[in-house]
DNA sequence: CGCTGTATCGAACGTTGTTCTATCGTAGCG
DNA sequence: CGCTACGATAGAACAACGTTCGATACAGCG
């Protein structure tokens, strides 16, 4: 009977980790139940050793965030990359930013951790990077541009925050479906008097049921379209 | 000489609280030292009396958080009710978006939370129902009503987001500043190498020293730009 | 063989949110 | 006045967390 791993017959072995083994697993248990699941003794368990072992490869509990985020933000950056670039470098930056919301989307305790520390996080500045290039293109000066990519980081955020905050547990483990959370909102609001909340009353069929990425796409869309207009005529027509 | 509070001359008293009470220690606590510091043992030392006393008035700390949070909500939504009103709704979405972002500078852990649970924090969903009705005065659908207030919104988060967690503990303590703070970041950036790195050498000296309101400004003009621009022509100019 | 540096691990420490159980104090009532 | 019910308080304990400590295994090399 083949057995798991490498051990040999009998009698614990020591577990033999590695920076890569430590970092996927952790991304795993992030992926599976949120940021709550990363801890020291669930990581451990799954490499297979001790609590104390991780402390090898990471100082610290938020250099471990740290480095699983850069970790999956490398294969973000490499999607970034190889976008295919067009003569508009607006529509490059859209492309770019929906390309990061998608991962966001996919893992959304990344929005809380992809930016808070360049300086730790090198994939994260390299994408900093990236979509600041896009405005080396526009007729902007340079605090305009870094109010720009300030800006549009801003919206990718700010759009993913609210989605990484939303499963309050039961979607995470599948109990209750997006959908029935939604709904359980707009049945609130529905409630409520339509004197006080014309507003609510007015958007809550657009809210029960809403797709984020439209919500993240049309918030993008309303900077992008300043943002052109702030750069002005392409050069092209000068 | 007189006593701290009503307690009589001698043996421990019990300590009697009250809901305001509690919240406002627990508000002192995320203003003084950031959201680490409020914890059940320090809130309950602060009230005089018993870890489990606080347990009778929240269920929990989410819950503690939410209702500290929906407490310092209501006096920003007064601010924004107070607000004098223009006859260009989009000049009132701005100074409404603007007071709601200086009252999160004031206590950066507002960020993280005020928009976490708008039935447990109605002040929070007054202050969204105000936001939309600005958009009921300009010419949009439904649709675009909601994805306008949900971008101002997620402008002001995304902005606020890196403005809250930028502490990294020192300019909490007062240890250091928060120009030294950005001055670090700067230094490092200008030793990366100029030719892998164009955007960030143009703008490491506006990144240096720059001021987060400016930052939140110009994302949220861009935003309203795109919106006027998405509303067409004023009524009136039809 | 012994030495050295790398890598591992169990056990323990302090702090956190939370629960249990016991108790106090006062308003209401006979 | 005494008794009771209940609103309100609190200490002790529990489980889980990040982190540290000291001991220990293993491979490479003299």
């Amino acid at each position: 009977m083949a057995r798991l791993q490498d051990r040999s017959s009998q009698g614990r072995r020591r577990a033999s980790h590695s920076m890569e083994s430590v970092l996927s697993e952790a991304v795993a248990l992030l992926d599976e139940a949120g940021a709550p699941a990363l801890t020291f003794r669930a990581l451990a368990q799954r490499l297979g050793g001790g609590v104390a072992s991780i402390y090898w490869y990471v100082a610290s509990k938020d250099e471990l965030l740290d480095q699983a985020t850069d970790h999956v933000m490398g294969a973000v950056l490499a999607d970034v990359e190889g976008l295919a670039r067009t003569d508009d470098p607006i529509d490059d930056l859209r492309e770019m930013a929906v390309t990061l919301f998608d991962a966001i989307v996919a893992r959304p305790w990344l929005a809380a951790y992809f930016m808070r520390n360049t300086t730790a996080q090198s994939n994260s500045l390299r994408l900093y990077e990236r979509l600041g290039e896009q405005t080396l293109r526009l007729d902007l000066d340079a605090r305009q541009r870094f109010h720009a990519v300030s800006a549009i980081v801003g919206v990718v955020v700010g759009s993913a925050i609210d989605l990484g905050q939303e499963p309050p547990q039961e979607v995470l483990d599948g109990a209750v479906d997006r959908d029935e959370f939604l709904g359980r909102y707009a049945r609130a609001w529905r409630e409520l008097d339509p004197e006080d909340f014309p507003f609510v009353h007015e958007i809550v069929d657009e809210f029960d049921g809403h797709d984020d990425v439209d919500q993240f796409r049309s918030a993008l869309e309303l900077t992008l379209t300043g943002l052109r207009l702030q750069a002005g005529p392409p050069p092209s027509s000068r």
